[in-house]
RNA sequence: GCGCCCGUAGAUCAACUGGAUAGAUCGCAUGGCUACGAACCAUGAGGUUGGGGGUUCGAAUCCUCCCGGGCGUACCA
């Protein structure tokens, strides 16, 4: 909140001694080191070396138009031009005392509101949700909950994969070696056993891959058998996913399937044919990108020899869709880095084909997903981690630990803490790590309840919680400062403070880990301040203002928590 | 071959427009429950950021060359 209002003074003060300078580089950021201050900026040294002035001289000027005497104790310059600012505690108590009275929760709403599309979790029809699916649909719906909160517009679109050459081989089997009892026990497993199984028959024999083939020409004509199979596969495999996405409490706002986009295929490769921009390559309609680095020698297919088109062509039309349907300013696909050519393609060819589209492309890719053995998952063949099963052992293993820790709670209780704690461990070990790093599944990393783990915020959450139970039906008085006379209630209420900057850093780069990590260090603040600082058994002032500190910090972290797409609980 | 990504403590990871002494956790060692929950807190040991060169006041971060690994690379998505 503060560091908003100095930032702001901070560009008006270089505006006025360059006029012409770019500002938007010009931020504060929290000192790495509190011994230099609270908060800090580095850019005064660059922008004093590009207009040839000498970056100390130039940050004295800067100070001298600067008027920050309400929040700050008089600015220093450190090193080559660091400028160093020290908070006044009347300033860190003013802002307090607004947030416990509910003003702000330490973060503002975007001035001006955009649009984002975000496309996650994307699973395919008749193969059952693994484990590599867990991570776009966790960091997806993150991302979507971080950009609400922040007062933009998102829309949600499962963009399923139910349609495609796969379905051929699946009519193949489900026509010749259906197993009607295990389609009713697990109907996503059955599917998948007849697609391994015609898929093998195909590698061995010519004839049952022209089968295949047939089958998936008669479903895109229209077939009526065809499509009431293909119609079926869908809605049980729907219903698959729906049960995950239940347990995982993740929401979609539309779920659009490839086959939505089925009657606008022809058009588009019409289109960019006409237009010049796809051409005729060995039977097939590709698009060349002669200009651009990256994608010289790969050219992207819009449509197969045999006419059919192809995955390429359905995200043109996808992106069409959103494009006049929603005018985002952004669509983010949060897919695999597998997939990075892709999107490069995909994105170059839109602004061929939509020139002015104005739309921020942005393909948030993560890392693979690795067994023990570090070698990455596969989808189709090799050992795979359904996600209900890995989902059941997660709640399993927290529940004989809170069973151990706990065994006095009710039973039911129990198990929906060891739902919330196992769940929200799961989702917290693929939300705090860069998002670029590959995914080394591990039960015990998974699911280990210390360290910068989801078990460690929610007992920090706990904690706040019990203080209140203790606390009955007393009514909390409003304090109307903060003294913070204690180390750890200063550096506890200094953190809270920087909620607003790390949201942002979330949104700017679609980093989930940054809240992770804040979350992880305000936990930690509080940890320290609840043994060194007692509440209940203060007196006076110091209790008021100490149980204020708890109540908002518990709300930063189920705010937090929640963002992230983590429940909490009374206690555990 | 070409392209993209990665290499940080014993292990798993972090490091905010390039920024100040590279931080956590696990494990290891030590101390703390007659103060609100010890699933906690505190302290310590542990590093040539794969290697060389360059740009810069300043490099894990940018450029370049090696070494090692992963992924992609014309009709799967």
């Amino acid at each position: 909140m503060i560091h908003f209002v100095l930032q702001e003074k901070l560009q008006r003060a270089v505006l006025e001694i360059l006029p012409d300078a770019d500002i938007s580089s010009v931020l504060i950021r929290p000192c790495p080191e509190p011994k230099f201050g609270d908060y800090q900026t580095n850019a005064l040294i660059g922008l004093a070396k590009r207009n040839k002035l000498n970056p100390r001289d130039f940050a004295t000027q800067v100070i001298d138009k600067i008027e920050v005497t309400d929040f700050c104790q008089p600015i220093e310059i450190a090193g080559p031009g660091f400028l160093n600012f020290r908070l006044k505690i009347d300033a860190l108590s003013a802002t307090l005392v607004d947030a416990a009275k509910g003003k702000h929760l330490f973060y503002r709403t975007a001035l001006k509101p955009r649009t984002i599309v975000i496309d996650y979790s994307s699973p395919n029809i008749a193969k059952p949700m693994h484990v590599g699916h867990i991570r776009s649909t966790i960091l997806g719906y993150a991302l979507a909950k971080t950009f609400r909160l922040l007062g933009h517009k998102v829309v949600t679109d499962n963009h399923i994969g139910d349609w495609g050459t796969q379905f051929g081989k699946l009519l193949v089997g489900w026509k010749q070696h259906l197993d009607h009892k295990a389609l009713e026990r697990d109907a996503l497993a059955e599917m998948e056993r007849l697609y391994k199984l015609v898929n093998n028959d195909c590698d061995k024999d010519e004839s049952i891959l022209a089968s295949a083939r047939k089958e998936l020409v008669k479903l895109q004509d229209g077939n009526t058998e065809n499509r009431a199979i293909w119609r079926k596969m869908i809605n049980l495999s729907r219903h698959q996913f729906d049960e995950i996405y239940s347990r995982l409490r993740v929401e979609f706002d539309e779920t659009l399937g490839e086959s939505f986009y089925n009657n606008r295929l022809k058009g588009v490769v019409d289109e960019l044919m006409a237009q010049g921009i796809a051409e005729e390559s060995e039977g097939a309609q590709v698009v060349f990108f002669n200009n651009h680095k990256a994608l010289k020698k790969q050219p992207a297919i819009v449509q197969k020899s045999d006419g059919a088109a192809n995955y390429t062509t359905t995200d043109l039309a996808t992106l069409e869709h959103r494009q006049k349907t929603w005018r985002p300013s952004e669509v983010i696909y949060v897919t695999d880095g597998r997939q990075q050519l892709h999107f490069q393609q995909l994105f170059a060819l839109y602004d061929r084909w939509k020139p002015n589209h104005g739309i921020k492309l942005n393909h948030v890719w993560f890392g693979a997903i690795l067994g023990e053995d570090g070698r990455p998952f596969k989808t189709r063949s090799g050992e795979i981690i359904r996600l209900a099963d890995l989902l059941d052992e997660a709640e399993q293993r927290a529940y004989k630990t809170v069973s151990k820790k706990n065994p006095d709670l009710p039973k039911d209780e129990r198990h929906e803490i060891a739902r919330v704690v196992g769940l929200g461990a799961i989702k917290y070990a693929d939300l705090s790590g860069n998002r670029h790093s590959d995914y080394v599944f591990n039960w015990d990393t998974m699911l280990a309840l210390v360290g910068n783990t989801a078990p460690y915020l929610l007992y920090a959450f706990t904690r706040v919680r019990s203080i209140f139970r203790k606390l009955g039906d007393e009514s909390l008085a409003q304090p109307e400062s903060f003294a913070l006379d204690q180390l750890e209630e200063l550096a506890l209420a200094k953190h809270l403070l920087r909620f607003g900057l790390v949201l942002e850093q979330v949104v700017d780069e679609c980093r989930p880990n940054y809240l992770c990590n804040y979350l992880y260090e305000l936990a930690g603040h509080f940890g320290a301040f609840y043994e060194n600082c007692p509440v209940l058994q203060a007196k006076g002032e110091t209790r008021t203002q100490r149980l204020a500190l708890c109540k908002i910090t518990g709300q930063l972290l189920q705010t937090g928590l929640e963002t992230l797409g983590l429940e909490t609980i009374e206690r555990m």
